[in-house]
DNA sequence: CTAATTTCAGAGCGATCGATATGGAATGAG
DNA sequence: CTCATTCCATATCGATCGCTCTGAAATTAG
Protein backbone atom coordinates (compact mmCIF):
# COMPACT_ATOMS: atom_id res chain seq x y z
CA UNK A 1 0.00 0.00 0.00
CA UNK A 2 3.09 2.55 -0.24
CA UNK A 3 3.78 5.12 1.85
CA UNK A 4 1.50 5.32 4.94
CA UNK A 5 -1.06 8.50 6.39
CA UNK A 6 0.56 10.29 8.52
CA UNK A 7 -1.94 12.20 9.91
CA UNK A 8 -5.18 10.86 11.84
CA UNK A 9 -8.23 11.91 9.86
CA UNK A 10 -10.50 12.24 12.76
CA UNK A 11 -7.99 14.30 14.65
CA UNK A 12 -7.90 16.38 11.91
CA UNK A 13 -11.61 16.66 11.54
CA UNK A 14 -11.82 17.91 14.97
CA UNK A 15 -9.95 20.71 14.47
CA UNK A 16 -11.39 21.94 11.20
CA UNK A 17 -14.79 21.44 12.88
CA UNK A 18 -13.91 23.63 15.64
CA UNK A 19 -12.13 26.41 13.15
CA UNK A 20 -15.89 26.75 11.34
CA UNK A 21 -17.65 26.63 14.73
CA UNK A 22 -15.22 29.65 16.06
CA UNK A 23 -14.95 31.59 12.38
CA UNK A 24 -18.00 30.37 10.46
CA UNK A 25 -17.65 28.88 6.93
CA UNK A 26 -16.39 31.60 4.80
CA UNK A 27 -14.29 32.74 6.83
CA UNK A 28 -12.16 29.98 7.52
CA UNK A 29 -9.84 29.43 4.82
CA UNK A 30 -8.70 25.61 3.64
CA UNK A 31 -4.67 27.71 4.02
CA UNK A 32 -6.30 27.91 7.98
CA UNK A 33 -7.05 24.09 7.98
CA UNK A 34 -3.87 22.86 7.16
CA UNK A 35 -2.17 25.35 9.45
CA UNK A 36 -4.20 24.09 12.53
CA UNK A 37 -4.28 20.52 12.01
CA UNK A 38 -1.19 20.34 9.88
CA UNK A 39 -2.24 18.33 7.27
CA UNK A 40 -1.13 18.32 3.78
CA UNK A 41 -3.22 19.71 1.18
CA UNK A 42 -2.90 16.40 -0.68
CA UNK A 43 -4.22 14.24 2.13
CA UNK A 44 -7.41 17.06 3.17
CA UNK A 45 -8.72 17.24 -0.26
CA UNK A 46 -7.66 12.89 -0.68
CA UNK A 47 -10.22 12.43 2.59
CA UNK A 48 -12.65 15.47 2.20
CA UNK A 49 -12.71 16.01 -1.30
CA UNK A 50 -13.25 19.50 -1.07
CA UNK A 51 -14.19 22.66 1.27
CA UNK A 52 -18.11 21.98 0.88
CA UNK A 53 -16.79 18.33 1.72
CA UNK A 54 -14.80 18.95 4.67
CA UNK A 55 -17.85 21.07 6.41
CA UNK A 56 -20.17 18.50 5.75
CA UNK A 57 -18.30 15.87 7.52
CA UNK A 58 -17.12 18.85 10.30
CA UNK A 59 -21.56 18.66 10.64
CA UNK A 60 -22.04 15.19 11.15
CA UNK A 61 -18.70 15.01 13.89
CA UNK A 62 -20.56 18.42 15.82
CA UNK A 63 -23.68 15.97 15.81
CA UNK A 64 -21.51 12.94 17.25
CA UNK A 65 -19.84 14.82 19.34
CA UNK A 66 -21.02 18.03 20.98
CA UNK A 67 -25.02 17.08 20.12
CA UNK A 68 -24.44 13.23 21.27
CA UNK A 69 -22.87 14.72 24.84
CA UNK A 70 -25.75 17.53 25.35
CA UNK A 71 -28.38 14.01 24.38
CA UNK A 72 -26.41 12.07 27.83
CA UNK A 73 -26.51 15.28 29.67
CA UNK A 74 -30.54 15.30 28.98
CA UNK A 75 -30.88 11.42 29.57
CA UNK A 76 -28.98 11.99 32.96
CA UNK A 77 -30.97 14.76 33.87
CA UNK A 78 -33.71 14.45 36.16
CA UNK A 79 -37.16 15.01 35.24
CA UNK A 80 -37.56 18.35 37.27
CA UNK A 81 -37.62 21.87 36.37
CA UNK A 82 -34.37 22.06 38.20
CA UNK A 83 -33.19 18.93 36.05
CA UNK A 84 -33.65 20.54 33.01
CA UNK A 85 -31.76 23.48 33.61
CA UNK A 86 -28.66 21.38 34.76
CA UNK A 87 -29.05 20.13 31.21
CA UNK A 88 -28.80 23.38 29.82
CA UNK A 89 -26.37 24.51 32.21
CA UNK A 90 -24.08 21.80 30.50
CA UNK A 91 -25.20 22.89 26.93
CA UNK A 92 -23.39 26.39 27.74
CA UNK A 93 -20.35 24.71 28.99
CA UNK A 94 -20.50 22.65 25.33
CA UNK A 95 -20.91 25.78 23.84
CA UNK A 96 -18.46 28.31 24.92
CA UNK A 97 -14.96 26.77 24.97
CA UNK A 98 -11.78 27.84 25.51
CA UNK A 99 -10.44 27.71 22.23
CA UNK A 100 -13.08 30.18 20.95
CA UNK A 101 -15.92 27.92 19.91
CA UNK A 102 -18.99 29.97 20.77
CA UNK A 103 -22.43 29.63 19.86
CA UNK A 104 -23.73 26.20 17.96
CA UNK A 105 -22.01 25.24 14.59
CA UNK A 106 -25.20 24.17 13.21
CA UNK A 107 -26.81 27.41 14.19
CA UNK A 108 -23.72 29.31 12.40
CA UNK A 109 -23.76 27.12 9.52
CA UNK A 110 -27.74 27.30 9.10
CA UNK A 111 -27.90 31.37 8.94
CA UNK A 112 -24.83 31.54 7.14
CA UNK A 113 -25.91 28.97 4.30
CA UNK A 114 -28.58 27.22 4.38
CA UNK A 115 -30.27 29.18 2.04
CA UNK A 116 -28.17 28.46 -0.69
CA UNK A 117 -26.99 25.08 0.33
CA UNK A 118 -29.21 22.17 0.26
CA UNK A 119 -26.85 20.08 1.94
CA UNK A 120 -25.87 21.94 4.66
CA UNK A 121 -30.09 23.10 5.12
CA UNK A 122 -31.10 18.87 5.21
CA UNK A 123 -28.30 18.33 8.08
CA UNK A 124 -29.08 21.57 9.93
CA UNK A 125 -33.12 20.02 9.64
CA UNK A 126 -31.98 17.06 10.82
CA UNK A 127 -30.11 17.78 13.34
CA UNK A 128 -32.93 20.12 14.76
CA UNK A 129 -35.39 16.64 14.45
CA UNK A 130 -32.60 15.03 16.57
CA UNK A 131 -32.56 17.65 19.42
CA UNK A 132 -36.15 17.30 19.41
CA UNK A 133 -36.27 13.89 19.97
CA UNK A 134 -33.83 14.02 22.76
CA UNK A 135 -35.93 16.47 24.27
CA UNK A 136 -39.10 14.26 23.71
CA UNK A 137 -36.93 11.57 25.67
CA UNK A 138 -36.57 14.12 28.44
CA UNK A 139 -40.67 14.99 28.34
CA UNK A 140 -41.73 11.42 28.22
CA UNK A 141 -39.58 10.79 31.49
CA UNK A 142 -40.96 13.92 32.97
CA UNK A 143 -44.45 13.45 32.18
CA UNK A 144 -45.11 10.27 34.23
CA UNK A 145 -44.67 12.10 37.02
CA UNK A 146 -47.82 14.04 36.82
CA UNK A 147 -50.70 14.54 34.51
CA UNK A 148 -49.53 13.46 30.89
CA UNK A 149 -50.37 15.76 28.29
CA UNK A 150 -51.94 14.79 24.69
CA UNK A 151 -49.37 13.57 22.14
CA UNK A 152 -49.11 16.84 19.92
CA UNK A 153 -49.06 18.90 23.19
CA UNK A 154 -45.80 16.98 23.79
CA UNK A 155 -44.32 16.83 20.71
CA UNK A 156 -44.57 20.52 19.77
CA UNK A 157 -43.56 21.06 23.77
CA UNK A 158 -39.84 18.82 22.15
CA UNK A 159 -39.61 21.08 19.91
CA UNK A 160 -40.05 24.49 21.20
CA UNK A 161 -37.26 23.26 23.57
CA UNK A 162 -34.85 22.25 20.16
CA UNK A 163 -35.92 25.92 19.05
CA UNK A 164 -35.01 27.31 22.58
CA UNK A 165 -31.71 25.64 22.55
CA UNK A 166 -30.79 26.77 18.63
CA UNK A 167 -31.72 30.64 20.53
CA UNK A 168 -29.62 29.99 23.78
CA UNK A 169 -26.63 29.31 21.28
CA UNK A 170 -27.43 32.15 19.05
CA UNK A 171 -27.88 34.86 21.86
CA UNK A 172 -24.37 33.38 23.28
CA UNK A 173 -22.59 34.10 19.73
CA UNK A 174 -24.10 37.51 19.56
CA UNK A 175 -22.48 38.45 23.14
CA UNK A 176 -25.09 38.15 25.60
CA UNK A 177 -23.71 37.46 29.13
CA UNK A 178 -24.44 33.81 30.34
CA UNK A 179 -26.44 34.78 33.41
CA UNK A 180 -28.89 36.12 30.85
CA UNK A 181 -29.08 33.74 28.53
CA UNK A 182 -29.64 31.35 31.25
CA UNK A 183 -32.82 33.65 32.24
CA UNK A 184 -34.29 33.10 29.12
CA UNK A 185 -34.04 29.13 29.47
CA UNK A 186 -35.43 29.76 32.73
CA UNK A 187 -38.90 31.28 31.15
CA UNK A 188 -38.47 29.10 28.36
CA UNK A 189 -38.21 25.68 30.76
CA UNK A 190 -41.38 27.19 32.52
CA UNK A 191 -43.58 27.20 29.67
CA UNK A 192 -43.44 23.29 28.77
CA UNK A 193 -43.19 22.33 32.34
CA UNK B 1 -20.12 71.95 -6.42
CA UNK B 2 -18.98 70.31 -9.67
CA UNK B 3 -20.78 67.69 -10.73
CA UNK B 4 -23.83 66.24 -8.76
CA UNK B 5 -24.33 62.63 -7.73
CA UNK B 6 -26.13 60.60 -10.10
CA UNK B 7 -27.33 57.75 -7.06
CA UNK B 8 -29.57 57.77 -4.60
CA UNK B 9 -27.71 57.02 -1.22
CA UNK B 10 -30.38 55.29 0.53
CA UNK B 11 -31.99 53.51 -2.60
CA UNK B 12 -28.36 52.17 -2.92
CA UNK B 13 -28.48 51.14 0.87
CA UNK B 14 -31.49 49.58 0.51
CA UNK B 15 -30.34 47.31 -2.32
CA UNK B 16 -27.48 46.68 -0.53
CA UNK B 17 -28.90 45.67 2.65
CA UNK B 18 -31.03 43.65 0.71
CA UNK B 19 -28.01 41.83 -0.53
CA UNK B 20 -26.65 41.13 2.79
CA UNK B 21 -30.06 39.90 4.01
CA UNK B 22 -30.14 37.53 1.23
CA UNK B 23 -26.59 36.15 1.06
CA UNK B 24 -24.92 37.13 4.52
CA UNK B 25 -21.74 39.53 4.48
CA UNK B 26 -18.87 37.58 3.41
CA UNK B 27 -20.72 35.59 0.92
CA UNK B 28 -21.53 39.13 -0.72
CA UNK B 29 -19.14 40.94 -2.77
CA UNK B 30 -18.29 44.98 -3.27
CA UNK B 31 -19.03 43.94 -7.21
CA UNK B 32 -22.19 42.28 -6.45
CA UNK B 33 -23.25 45.59 -4.61
CA UNK B 34 -22.05 47.66 -7.40
CA UNK B 35 -23.88 45.37 -10.28
CA UNK B 36 -27.50 45.76 -7.74
CA UNK B 37 -26.91 48.75 -6.64
CA UNK B 38 -25.80 50.44 -10.63
CA UNK B 39 -23.54 52.80 -8.58
CA UNK B 40 -19.78 52.85 -8.90
CA UNK B 41 -17.20 51.89 -6.74
CA UNK B 42 -16.03 55.83 -6.32
CA UNK B 43 -19.41 56.68 -5.05
CA UNK B 44 -19.87 53.78 -2.79
CA UNK B 45 -16.64 54.15 -1.00
CA UNK B 46 -17.39 58.04 -0.43
CA UNK B 47 -20.39 57.52 0.98
CA UNK B 48 -19.80 54.20 2.93
CA UNK B 49 -16.03 54.31 3.59
CA UNK B 50 -15.69 50.65 2.67
CA UNK B 51 -17.34 47.51 3.50
CA UNK B 52 -18.06 47.21 6.65
CA UNK B 53 -19.25 50.64 6.50
CA UNK B 54 -22.11 49.36 4.53
CA UNK B 55 -22.47 46.44 6.68
CA UNK B 56 -23.45 49.20 9.58
CA UNK B 57 -25.04 50.95 7.52
CA UNK B 58 -27.00 48.35 6.09
CA UNK B 59 -27.90 47.49 10.11
CA UNK B 60 -29.15 50.97 10.85
CA UNK B 61 -31.94 50.75 7.52
CA UNK B 62 -32.68 47.15 9.09
CA UNK B 63 -34.33 48.59 12.23
CA UNK B 64 -35.09 51.69 10.86
CA UNK B 65 -37.50 50.06 8.11
CA UNK B 66 -37.98 45.91 8.65
CA UNK B 67 -37.97 46.02 12.62
CA UNK B 68 -39.76 49.92 12.48
CA UNK B 69 -42.75 47.98 10.46
CA UNK B 70 -42.96 44.86 12.99
CA UNK B 71 -42.85 47.43 16.02
CA UNK B 72 -46.27 48.67 14.33
CA UNK B 73 -47.58 45.94 13.85
CA UNK B 74 -47.54 45.24 17.58
CA UNK B 75 -48.32 48.69 18.10
CA UNK B 76 -51.86 47.90 16.48
CA UNK B 77 -52.10 44.09 17.77
CA UNK B 78 -55.09 43.53 20.33
CA UNK B 79 -53.59 42.25 23.75
CA UNK B 80 -54.79 39.17 23.46
CA UNK B 81 -53.22 35.69 22.59
CA UNK B 82 -54.87 36.12 18.82
CA UNK B 83 -53.30 39.81 18.64
CA UNK B 84 -50.07 38.42 19.55
CA UNK B 85 -50.01 35.56 17.03
CA UNK B 86 -51.31 38.30 13.98
CA UNK B 87 -48.19 40.55 15.15
CA UNK B 88 -45.75 37.09 14.69
CA UNK B 89 -47.96 36.51 11.18
CA UNK B 90 -46.99 40.01 10.20
CA UNK B 91 -43.14 39.61 11.53
CA UNK B 92 -43.78 36.11 8.88
CA UNK B 93 -44.05 38.23 5.89
CA UNK B 94 -41.45 40.69 6.50
CA UNK B 95 -38.94 37.84 6.65
CA UNK B 96 -39.26 36.08 3.54
CA UNK B 97 -39.85 38.50 0.63
CA UNK B 98 -40.00 37.75 -2.75
CA UNK B 99 -36.63 38.71 -3.61
CA UNK B 100 -34.84 35.79 -1.40
CA UNK B 101 -34.59 37.73 1.37
CA UNK B 102 -35.44 35.16 4.12
CA UNK B 103 -34.85 34.99 7.84
CA UNK B 104 -33.48 38.24 10.02
CA UNK B 105 -30.30 39.96 9.08
CA UNK B 106 -29.43 40.68 12.36
CA UNK B 107 -29.58 37.40 13.20
CA UNK B 108 -27.33 36.28 10.12
CA UNK B 109 -24.91 38.66 10.93
CA UNK B 110 -24.77 37.62 14.68
CA UNK B 111 -23.58 34.26 13.79
CA UNK B 112 -21.57 35.08 10.76
CA UNK B 113 -19.99 38.51 12.77
CA UNK B 114 -20.35 39.10 16.35
CA UNK B 115 -17.97 37.04 17.72
CA UNK B 116 -15.01 38.77 16.14
CA UNK B 117 -16.39 41.93 15.12
CA UNK B 118 -17.14 44.43 18.13
CA UNK B 119 -19.16 46.73 16.11
CA UNK B 120 -21.90 44.54 14.38
CA UNK B 121 -21.98 42.83 18.07
CA UNK B 122 -23.42 46.07 19.18
CA UNK B 123 -25.52 47.13 16.79
CA UNK B 124 -26.67 43.13 17.78
CA UNK B 125 -27.49 43.41 20.78
CA UNK B 126 -29.35 47.19 20.40
CA UNK B 127 -31.26 45.70 17.99
CA UNK B 128 -32.37 42.83 20.48
CA UNK B 129 -33.00 45.50 22.92
CA UNK B 130 -35.35 47.84 20.60
CA UNK B 131 -37.24 44.09 20.24
CA UNK B 132 -37.44 43.49 23.29
CA UNK B 133 -38.88 47.34 24.31
CA UNK B 134 -41.55 46.73 21.53
CA UNK B 135 -42.63 43.26 22.88
CA UNK B 136 -42.24 45.22 26.65
CA UNK B 137 -45.02 47.89 25.47
CA UNK B 138 -47.33 45.29 24.32
CA UNK B 139 -46.79 43.37 27.15
CA UNK B 140 -47.90 46.24 29.22
CA UNK B 141 -51.06 46.98 27.28
CA UNK B 142 -51.81 43.26 27.31
CA UNK B 143 -50.95 43.12 31.25
CA UNK B 144 -54.17 45.70 32.30
CA UNK B 145 -56.63 43.35 30.84
CA UNK B 146 -55.84 40.61 33.41
CA UNK B 147 -53.49 40.11 36.97
CA UNK B 148 -51.02 42.93 36.74
CA UNK B 149 -47.82 39.86 37.17
CA UNK B 150 -44.63 41.70 38.82
CA UNK B 151 -41.54 43.97 36.88
CA UNK B 152 -39.13 41.59 36.34
CA UNK B 153 -41.24 38.78 35.25
CA UNK B 154 -42.64 40.86 33.18
CA UNK B 155 -39.19 42.43 31.72
CA UNK B 156 -38.36 38.64 31.41
CA UNK B 157 -41.24 37.71 29.30
CA UNK B 158 -40.51 40.51 26.96
CA UNK B 159 -36.49 39.33 26.15
CA UNK B 160 -38.42 35.63 25.88
CA UNK B 161 -40.17 37.08 23.21
CA UNK B 162 -37.22 39.34 21.55
CA UNK B 163 -35.55 35.40 21.82
CA UNK B 164 -38.68 33.61 20.11
CA UNK B 165 -38.71 36.24 17.11
CA UNK B 166 -34.71 36.00 16.41
CA UNK B 167 -35.22 31.92 16.78
CA UNK B 168 -38.47 31.80 14.34
CA UNK B 169 -36.30 33.65 12.35
CA UNK B 170 -33.52 31.08 12.26
CA UNK B 171 -35.76 28.63 11.72
CA UNK B 172 -37.02 30.17 8.65
CA UNK B 173 -33.84 30.57 7.10
CA UNK B 174 -33.16 26.91 7.83
CA UNK B 175 -35.76 26.12 5.74
CA UNK B 176 -38.53 24.90 7.89
CA UNK B 177 -41.72 25.68 6.63
CA UNK B 178 -44.12 28.40 7.95
CA UNK B 179 -46.64 26.67 8.99
CA UNK B 180 -44.28 24.22 11.66
CA UNK B 181 -42.44 27.78 12.68
CA UNK B 182 -46.08 29.38 13.25
CA UNK B 183 -46.73 26.73 15.34
CA UNK B 184 -43.25 26.80 17.74
CA UNK B 185 -44.68 30.65 17.62
CA UNK B 186 -47.86 30.02 19.27
CA UNK B 187 -46.17 27.66 22.26
CA UNK B 188 -43.98 30.36 23.01
CA UNK B 189 -47.07 32.65 23.00
CA UNK B 190 -48.87 30.53 25.06
CA UNK B 191 -45.86 30.89 27.67
CA UNK B 192 -45.89 34.64 28.37
CA UNK B 193 -49.80 35.57 28.31
C1' DC C 1 -15.98 81.07 -22.78
C1' DT C 2 -12.08 78.83 -19.29
C1' DA C 3 -10.69 76.76 -15.03
C1' DA C 4 -11.53 74.21 -11.01
C1' DT C 5 -13.94 70.62 -8.92
C1' DT C 6 -16.48 66.48 -8.31
C1' DT C 7 -18.47 62.18 -10.12
C1' DC C 8 -18.61 58.42 -13.37
C1' DA C 9 -17.10 54.14 -15.49
C1' DG C 10 -14.14 50.73 -15.20
C1' DA C 11 -9.25 49.25 -15.50
C1' DG C 12 -5.96 47.71 -12.44
C1' DC C 13 -3.64 46.83 -7.75
C1' DG C 14 -1.75 43.40 -4.40
C1' DA C 15 -3.62 39.84 -1.65
C1' DT C 16 -5.95 35.80 -0.97
C1' DC C 17 -9.23 32.36 -2.35
C1' DG C 18 -10.14 27.08 -3.45
C1' DA C 19 -7.94 23.76 -5.83
C1' DT C 20 -4.22 21.28 -8.38
C1' DA C 21 0.34 19.99 -10.13
C1' DT C 22 5.06 18.61 -9.05
C1' DG C 23 9.17 16.52 -7.28
C1' DG C 24 11.03 14.06 -3.60
C1' DA C 25 10.39 10.87 0.45
C1' DA C 26 8.55 6.71 2.36
C1' DT C 27 6.57 2.37 2.02
C1' DG C 28 5.22 -2.67 0.29
C1' DA C 29 5.65 -6.16 -3.47
C1' DG C 30 8.56 -9.11 -5.93
C1' DC D 1 17.99 -4.89 -3.87
C1' DT D 2 14.43 -2.47 -7.61
C1' DC D 3 10.28 -0.50 -8.71
C1' DA D 4 5.64 0.86 -8.59
C1' DT D 5 2.74 3.26 -5.54
C1' DT D 6 1.20 6.53 -2.24
C1' DC D 7 1.87 10.52 0.58
C1' DC D 8 4.18 14.79 2.05
C1' DA D 9 5.51 19.55 1.28
C1' DT D 10 5.02 23.28 -1.37
C1' DA D 11 4.85 25.90 -5.65
C1' DT D 12 1.53 27.33 -8.58
C1' DC D 13 -2.86 27.94 -11.02
C1' DG D 14 -6.83 30.99 -12.54
C1' DA D 15 -10.41 33.43 -10.21
C1' DT D 16 -11.97 36.64 -7.21
C1' DC D 17 -11.50 39.51 -3.19
C1' DG D 18 -11.63 44.61 -1.21
C1' DC D 19 -10.04 48.62 -2.71
C1' DT D 20 -7.72 52.46 -5.45
C1' DC D 21 -6.37 54.91 -9.39
C1' DT D 22 -7.16 57.10 -13.95
C1' DG D 23 -9.09 59.68 -17.60
C1' DA D 24 -13.31 61.32 -19.39
C1' DA D 25 -17.78 63.67 -18.34
C1' DA D 26 -20.54 66.95 -15.92
C1' DT D 27 -21.17 70.75 -13.22
C1' DT D 28 -20.29 75.64 -10.99
C1' DA D 29 -17.53 79.88 -10.43
C1' DG D 30 -15.63 83.72 -12.51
Amino acid sequence: MARPREFDADEALDKAMRLFWAKGYHDSSIRDVVDRTGVNYYGLYEVFKNKHGLLLAALDRYRNTVTAEFGLALKSAAPTTQGLLGAFDRLFDLLTTEDGQVGCLMCTVATELAPHDDAVAAKVRSHFGLLTDHFRDWLDRAGHAGASPPETERQDAAAFLAMTAYSLALLLRAGFDRAQVRRQAETAIAAVV
